[in-house]
DNA sequence: TTCCGGCCGG
DNA sequence: CCGGCGGGAA
């Protein structure tokens, strides 16, 4: 049935409107550098916000956060100041696995490693001990801008809830779903039309391949999913959460499939 | 106690 | 597929 997936695109669009509507801009991911977001990718696996945070501060307060800085500090006292993130040890190891592959495959030079076309730098990344896929891919499009769609717990749960794809779908089919959905938004924002409203009219694209994309397709594309990434995890956080959902509040509610 | 913006190794 | 990693907040 051709037109099962078709829907379920048309629902994440509508998904989208929906939260963009409700809470408009997310400015998600705020950080200082495209190496602060790296890190806190690292940090925040499995990891609430607000202990990332405290890590963080430490980092900036020894003024460690920055590829020099981790390269130099010694593992032990990188691990007292990300203490704070849980998982220290091997979070603390990674970060220097991180930089040690930076130092010998760009001389360690980020812009050098995101000038890589994206397929080719995620299955490097994906290649380091300690980064999975969402790790990659929040690499990739939050200090990259390289246009992937994150999958996160958050996104799987609500896709879950609201039957559109089983709790045990993988993280390629969540993020080929979302891909597809969102591609048709990424052009409306390049073609310069408002987006809130506009969502139904472009229905149907495929997504393009990366080179075919013009750079003004590929910025919008990334303000797009990096929208709708913010936007799903606040869903997650204040509503959608593990036990004891919130739906009666939630920007979503009208999209239940049809129980209590 | 549960949960958190996962990932790795057995 | 499962256990371990781990501190902080609700």
């Amino acid at each position: 049935m051709p037109g099962q997936n078709e829907e379920k695109e048309r629902q994440i669009r509508n998904y989208y409107d929906a939260l963009y509507r409700a809470w408009g801009a997310q400015h998600w991911w705020p950080a200082q550098s495209r190496f602060e977001v790296i890190v806190g990718a690292y940090l925040t696996q499995n990891t609430a916000w607000t202990n990332v945070e405290k890590a963080m501060a430490n980092l900036r307060a020894a003024r460690l956060l920055s590829v020099a800085g981790i390269r130099r500090v010694p593992l032990a006292r990188l691990q007292r100041f990300i203490r704070p993130a849980g998982y220290f040890r091997q979070k603390a190891q990674r970060l220097k696995l991180f930089v040690r592959f930076l130092d010998r495959r760009y001389r360690g030079s980020l812009p050098r490693m995101f000038a890589q076309p994206t397929g080719e730098l995620r299955e490097e990344l994906l290649a380091l001990n300690g980064i999975g896929p969402e790790t990659a891919d929040s690499i990739l499009l939050y200090a990259g801008n390289h246009p992937v769609f994150v999958v996160d717990a958050y996104t799987r749960r609500i896709l879950a809830r609201h039957e559109i794809l089983p709790e045990d779908a993988s993280y390629g089919q969540i993020r080929e779903l979302f891909d597809r959905a969102l591609a048709p938004v990424g052009e409306s924002v390049a073609g310069s039309e408002r987006v809130s409203g506009q969502l139904e009219k472009k229905v149907g694209g495929a997504a393009h391949p990366p080179s075919a994309m013009s750079t003004v397709q590929r910025t919008a594309l990334v303000q797009v999913y990096n929208e709708m990434h913010g936007l799903i995890v606040g869903v997650g956080k204040n509503y959608c959460r593990k036990s004891q959902a919130r739906c009666d509040d939630c920007p979503l509610r009208e999209f239940l499939p049809s129980r209590m």
